[in-house]
DNA sequence: TCACTTATAAACTGATCAGTTTAGTTGTTG
DNA sequence: CAACAACTAAACTGATCAGTTTATAAGTGA
């Protein structure tokens, strides 16, 4: 056995299965997700899924853990910590827009939130490997931007936490009670433009 | 017939099924909850439970408006909009803070949310009977409170609902996603404190 | 070719649950 | 008492669905 390559976890179709999931879950969350569905949706039958994953729960989090991590990171590292600090919370702002206005955003919110009775330890699943990450960079960003003595925070954590809400005014509520489905740049922007200019009213030096 | 009375709605078990159902689908959701199990809670057969509503959904829809009005209700009333800005920014974010944190508001978003799919109309029922009653008792009083020049604000439905998510840092992850079950004073306090603090900082005069 | 692994379709099991039906009980009113 | 309404327990229907099993096929490596 050559060994050179990481061998596919198990056999050549769990990545199919998860991609199969993956689309499934997200478009039926998931309770309304059916196994015969995500193994049709795969195509892969169904006792080859369950050859790779004991249950429709573990399917899940490995789905939710997987995509969680690949939004995070991509969304985070797009920023240059080093530009302007109005500059850099304008694209926070809107990075976090976008996800929360997101197909993957809103389904995935949705689901750990409707399903936290029977799964409760998929809430902190998500916050870990999403949320969390956004804040610590938010603090990571703050520590650089105090040392400038361009900003002027005591508590480090609730301020990272205050932007993060900021950003979700007015458009949270409107996607997760299902009353939009889409936001124009206009509306967007105000609501970032409204978060840093709040947020720099009481943190700007 | 004298009809001095409003004569209740339909026979005399109507609320004693209504108050079951509150009690099952404020426990277990509105997936969670069996229409068995509502019955036995209400102390009443299935075959008069389905006497007064025609379907599960319809008495979810009846619990959850019913009780959101309630909610929404006595929390507002509580506050003298003549008081001090400060004071009450403080009074309007601890009785957010309180309904986010209680059981029926953890209960009722989650369901909400959880279930919006397969009931799309739940979320803006829910909505307008208790967020959208509370944001116009806010921009109600930031009215009166630019009259008297204590606030300086352009975008009144905008800063409204800032204030409202401001008052969510920090707790509302750990509530949506299961992370903690109770809260101390001292952490109310941080977040309420710091929510008006901002918002002062931004609008004040 | 043989042995082995991985896959497949399809039938099956067992459970849950919304909503209906049935056959009978209770309470009220005239 | 008779008629009627509201109510009851319990059985039933019909559907969904997670997870298993069976019997079979296809690819691979020695």
């Amino acid at each position: 056995m050559p060994d050179g390559v990481i061998e596919p976890k198990r056999g050549r179709k769990f990545d199919q299965v998860l991609a199969g999931a993956r689309q499934v879950f997200l478009d039926d969350g998931f309770e309304g997700a059916s196994v015969d569905e995500i193994a049709r949706a795969a195509g892969v039958s169904k006792a080859t899924l369950y050859s790779y994953f004991p249950d429709k729960r573990m399917l899940f989090m490995e789905v939710a853990r997987t995509e969680c991590a690949r939004q995070a990171e991509n969304a985070m590292d797009t920023i240059d910590m080093d530009a302007d600090v109005a500059q850099v919370l304008h694209r926070i702002g809107h990075e976090i827009v976008a996800f929360i206005t997101s197909r993957f955003g809103k389904r995935i919110f949705r689901t750990c939130v409707g399903e936290s009775d029977r799964f409760p330890e998929l809430g902190r699943e998500f916050y870990d490997s999403g949320p969390k990450l956004v804040r610590d960079k938010i603090v990571g960003f703050f520590q650089i931007a105090i040392g400038r003595g361009e900003l002027q925070i005591d508590d480090l954590t609730l301020a990272a936490d205050q932007f993060h809400e900021l950003c979700k005014a007015d458009i949270f509520p409107r996607v997760v009670f299902n009353m939009t489905e889409e936001f124009t740049d206009a509306e967007r922007k105000r609501v970032v433009d409204g978060a840093v200019a709040m947020f720099l009213a009481r943190y700007g030096t």
